[in-house]
DNA sequence: AATTTTAATGAAAATAAATGCATGGTTTGT
DNA sequence: ACAAACCATGCATTTATTTTCATTAAAATT
């Protein structure tokens, strides 16, 4: 940006462009790719190209392996014999943009308690079953499923499990800024 | 294992020998997978077939990418433009009793899984409640009750009921011929 | 002991994913 | 502004991976 200052308006001008019209699709998209991966379950390349449609993003298949292998996104296989696409634990930090569309870090989450083997979720009224799905898809490791009333979610950790480790997951998952 | 109690010697030494033949080399062989990966850049099965093809493992690509999907090895993208096939954080036994039985077959009912003394039963979404229902009446004698969300379904089986009767149960239930 | 089930596997088919090449805009340097 | 170097992308193709099908050995059941 500060380069900008050397060149003359009409260069700045285009450059101001550029940024609003190319880069920013790919930027965008590649959010938008993030987004959809941390919440939920993608198995496939094609399966992801669906949701990018939907999400007005006209691209191919080989421009999205490009966008995977740029957010260094891994195919792993799941306990249920699926595959699914996940995002790199510690390089993507996520933007404040994409933050705010997370309901579930404004809050909704008000308390973890165990009983036994089972932990009991407490969120705001009608967030139970948000919550419970965000749970479901980015803590497979470590849930075996979760039940969602209107503002409790059951939750039951895989044997072996600690509670600190249930603990940490859910921090991480709701945490309120990244 | 329990029920191996009630065996006879011959039984049992059977199992052992079968253990020791067929199931060793099975199980070296994705130790044996474990540790090049561990210590190796791996970037396709091709590769890592060789590696094992020096240390004496001779199976197809379609092996190993059965071995891999058990080990739920992961395919991840490298800073430098390449791939690097990488181990699970913590290695987790891999759950026999729900690799060993389909579900598919119903189409609805994803997985079963346990912890502790409870069951859980994955579906798609929107079918917990159905398959709760169904659960409920065609299992009365091995299951005291249900409680269905909208894509997992909590299971509680009656005192005395093995997780073994549990699965034979399910799989009953939902076995469809194609 | 005979019969039925289950598990592991290879071969081949089916999918999925990666990439070479070409193209059309972009940026940089002059 | 012009030329050269760039970047993002689609298309076609290649490469890689997953799955289906069939077979065989092994284990459980009767």
């Amino acid at each position: 940006m500060v380069c900008c200052v050397r060149r003359n308006n009409y260069v700045i001008l285009h450059r101001f462009c550029y940024k609003y019209t190319i880069m920013k699709n790919k930027r965008e998209r590649l959010k938008v790719v993030s987004e959809i991966l941390k919440f939920q379950v993608i198995g496939s390349q094609e399966e992801l190209l669906k949701q990018l449609r939907k999400r007005g993003f006209e691209i191919t298949q080989a421009t999205l392996s490009r966008d995977l292998k740029a957010l260094k996104v891994a195919k792993t296989p799941l306990s249920n014999g699926m595959y699914k696409y996940v995002l790199p634990p510690q390089i993507m930090p996520i933007s404040d943009e994409l933050a705010s569309h997370n309901f579930t870090s404004h809050g909704a989450v008000l308390s973890l308690d165990f009983s036994g083997h089972l932990a009991i979720v407490k969120t705001r009224p009608g967030y139970a079953s948000a919550i419970a799905w965000d749970i479901d898809n980015r803590a497979t490791d470590e849930v075996l499923g979760t039940i969602a009333g209107d503002d409790t979610v059951l939750l039951i950790p895989r044997e072996g499990v600690s509670r600190d480790k249930i603990i940490k997951v859910i921090n991480h998952i709701f945490q309120e800024k990244n």
